[in-house]
RNA sequence: GCGCCGGUAGCCUAAUGGAUAAGGCUCCUGACUUCGGAUCAGGCGAUUGGGGGUUCGAGUCCCUUCCGGCGCGCCA
């Protein structure tokens, strides 16, 4: 925080300065961060485009400025370097003490702020693709949440699409030695592996994540049953029978009336009942849902509420989002042409799709029913607040309790149990709600979805601006990101290691990287990559655990060091550059990795016990300012000080351009900044007090700042040991 | 065909239009009888795919071209 409000006021006083000695009016000076440390530790280059203007050398401007300005208290002394920049070099003491004694909290705006990420289908385990989403979503969250804003994550899950019909076809209508496969047992008749089946169902409750949940299961499944519907055509068939049950919907039906229902169809050879197939999918959906945020628990990732599209379909979103597109003429019939009987929307207004072959987008089929987007259209005016009903009343959701979390610090795992968190889900019946909360209705949308779904994204903001809602259109934000794919090598390993093959050529084993497919089966289960990870850290703490044996908190010090090696590794690397997924250096612990930023916070923290246990003393305390020498920092303190008055900038830095590889840095240089001072300023062995006090001052502040970044924004925690 | 994204050292990546293009990996040379070597110091290695342009200043903006990826469904 010092450092903004330091630059807003120096800003602010320059632009008073060339007001009154050059009567000109500058509205946006920027000061920045000068490449070197001998620059100063502010700059500001506006010097050099206003000499043409006033006709005068740049470094004339440069020193009239210098010498006018009213800088702030702050700023010690300014220079002019080169062609005429102007060089800000602060006050290093003052600085510093305004930081150890503590930045105020930013109060928040008063309006809501949604973030909508993870979405994963809930027809299989979550893969590191996922992992991109959820800890690029979290992150941005953990900031926008450090920067005051009230923040929403909505988690939404698709449980009425082709992706859940698919894996309950193969349930249902898979051969059997193919199903008893995918379910890994002796072939069996199939009502005993839809009893198999069910059994892995779990209860009600978010299961602890292993690799042998239900939603591994269903990653068996799935695509067993696409890649047999290209060869079986009667199979194929199956796809739309089911989904068509699942339309229809359950009505309320019982699981186990559902399952002994089926079980009976296959005995006596009758034809499945649409309700129990119906209840069947809602309960596969259910099961993988869970099972993802066992997943994304481990990472320490939470949501608020996990809106459900049978409740968008049931409870008439698209019906009044239809009227009111309708109303606004932002649609309309096709009556001929190769869009006949279709509901459009014309794009051709639109800059952006204008000069598209076909600018229209269909939202109606010819037969009747939605498209995607039309739903995604209508959850968004939700999500927005604009979706009222004729009456004005906002059209709502019921919601009831899906579970209740607690997080024990903000990078612990998150834990379903009972907690004061509450995780809404929404439901068809607008008669329940839970008391004291409310969603949607939000200022400001980020939906964070990959890259390739660009186009619908952009029909959607502009459904929201062809209703007449132009600045919502604005705040509606598609945080894109690039996929994460395989490198060859990475494939070669996962062959290696489930002892499959995922049959590809020798030409796509040839290029940098290789697509995941959920569809194929091709791509690394995120619970599977993490308990690698684990492993592989584990077995690290071990290697440096030499005689004094393993540590009794082995399995939580490698869970740390793995979260911190993923987490770090998802936020530093800019989003829109695809994540070429390779093990080797996913699993490394040493160079600009994770690990190495626990590891300088876990060095700080074990100076302060080892100075509590020689010396009785402690990290700085604020009541100890005033006995601070009052003597300049020597440069490479000040360095690592100055650093760390830079978080707000850049935490706001991070937001504004969606991009955390900036925070990534930042924390890369503060970890590299102290192991750089840890040799040259030892604290324990110094018999200087007031030398001692300025070292335990600044190493305070590190291990402080540390905590914040690490813990707070990237969501990685700082073990005690590593 | 149209659109979007990427091309930076042997490899992986960073750099709000600013000063000497910054890290990591690899390779080589060093540093623990002082707070943990998952560390540090040093070295080798790049005219930022090619060509034009705008600018006082371009990896960054514009044009063009080449290479790679992804979109442009009555799929989800």
């Amino acid at each position: 925080m010092p450092l903004t409000t330091i630059r807003e006021r120096s800003a602010a006083a320059l632009a008073a300065a060339l007001q009154a000695e050059f009567d000109h009016t500058v509205d946006d000076i920027f000061l920045e961060i000068p490449p070197n440390r001998e620059m100063g530790d502010l700059a500001w280059p506006g010097a050099l485009p206003l000499a043409r203007v006033f006709k005068k050398a740049p470094r004339a401007i440069a020193e009239t400025l210098a010498e006018k300005t009213l800088w702030p208290e702050e700023i010690d002394r300014v220079e002019i370097a080169g062609p005429g920049f102007l060089n800000l070099y602060l006050n290093r003491s003052a600085i510093f003490r305004q930081l150890l004694e503590g930045s105020k909290r930013e109060h928040g705006t008063g309006s809501k702020t949604i973030v909508e990420h993870t979405n994963i289908n809930p027809n299989k385990a979550s893969h590191i693709g996922h992992l991109r989403n959820s800890v690029l979503g979290d992150t941005l969250v953990r900031c926008q949440r450090h920067l005051g804003h009230e923040v929403e994550v909505q988690n939404y899950i698709d449980d009425t699409g082709v992706q859940v019909a698919d894996v309950v076809v193969g349930i249902l209508y898979l051969p059997e030695p193919d199903l008893a496969a995918a379910l890994g047992i002796e072939i069996a008749r199939r009502d005993d592996l839809i009893e198999h089946v069910v059994g892995a169902l779990g209860g009600d409750q978010v299961p602890h994540a292993s690799t042998t949940d239900f939603d591994d299961l269903s990653w068996e499944i799935y695509p067993r049953v696409t890649n047999l519907y290209p060869e079986d055509e009667d199979f194929a068939g199956r796809r739309a029978e089911v989904l068509h049950a699942v339309e229809a919907g359950c009505d309320g039906m019982d699981l186990d009336e559902a399952v002994f229902s089926l079980k009976g169809s296959v005995i006596s050879g009758e034809a499945f009942s649409e309700r129990a197939i119906a209840r069947l999918a809602g309960a596969v959906a259910e099961s993988n849902v869970r099972c993802h945020l066992a997943t994304m628990a481990r990472l320490g990732v939470a949501y608020d509420v996990l809106p459900h599209e049978s409740d968008i379909l049931h409870l008439g979103f698209w019906t009044r989002a239809f009227e009111l597109l309708k109303e606004a003429g932002a649609i309309r019939l096709e009556s001929d042409g190769k869009n006949s009987g279709c509901w459009v929307m014309s794009l051709a207004d639109s800059p952006e799709f204008a000069d598209m072959e076909d600018p229209d987008k269909i939202l109606v089929r010819s037969n009747g029913t939605v498209t995607y987007t039309g739903k995604d259209i209508a959850y968004q005016l939700w999500k927005l607040g604009l979706l009222t009903d004729p009456d004005g009343t906002l059209h709502d959701f019921g919601y009831q309790s899906f579970a209740t979390w607690e997080q024990s610090a903000p990078a612990e795992p998150v834990r379903y149990v009972e907690g004061r968190h509450t995780l809404a889900r929404t439901t068809s019946s607008r008669a329940q709600a839970i008391s004291g909360l409310v969603f949607g209705n939000g200022r400001t949308v980020f939906n964070v979805i990959d890259v390739r779904q660009s186009y619908p994204q952009k029909v959607v903001k502009e459904a929201v601006r062809i209703l007449g809602y132009s600045a919502e259109a604005d705040r509606s934000i598609h945080f894109a990101y690039e996929m994460v794919a395989l490198t060859p090598a990475a494939i070669r390993e996962i062959e290696k290691r489930s002892g499959k093959s995922f049959g590809l050529t020798d030409e796509q084993m040839a290029k940098a990287y290789v697509e995941m497919s959920g569809r194929k089966g091709i791509g690394v289960k995120a619970d599977e990559f993490l308990d690698i990870l684990e492993a592989t850290a584990a077995d690290a703490v071990a290697a440096r655990a030499g005689e004094s044996g393993l540590p009794d908190d082995l399995p939580r010090r490698a869970r740390s060091i793995a979260v911190g090696a993923l987490r770090y590794l998802m936020a530093k690397q800019s989003r829109n550059r695809v994540l070429a997924f390779d093990f080797d250096e996913a699993l490394a612990f040493e160079g600009d990795t994770g690990p190495y930023l626990q590891y300088s916070a876990v060095r700080a923290n074990k100076i302060f016990d080892k100075l509590r246990a020689r010396r009785g003393e402690g990290p700085f305390e604020r009541t100890e300012i005033p006995e601070l020498a009052d003597t300049e920092l020597p440069d490479d303190l000040w360095a690592l000080v100055l650093e760390c008055a830079r978080r707000h900038d850049v935490v706001r830095q991070a937001v504004d351009n969606l991009e955390f590889s900036l925070l990534a840095g930042h924390v890369h240089n503060l970890a590299q900044l102290f192991h750089k001072l840890y040799h040259g300023h030892p604290v324990v062995p110094e018999e200087d007090e007031n030398l001692r006090r300025l070292r335990r001052a600044v190493f305070t502040l590190f291990a402080d700042e540390m905590k914040i970044v690490l813990e707070e924004l990237l969501g990685i925690p700082v073990p005690e040991e590593m």
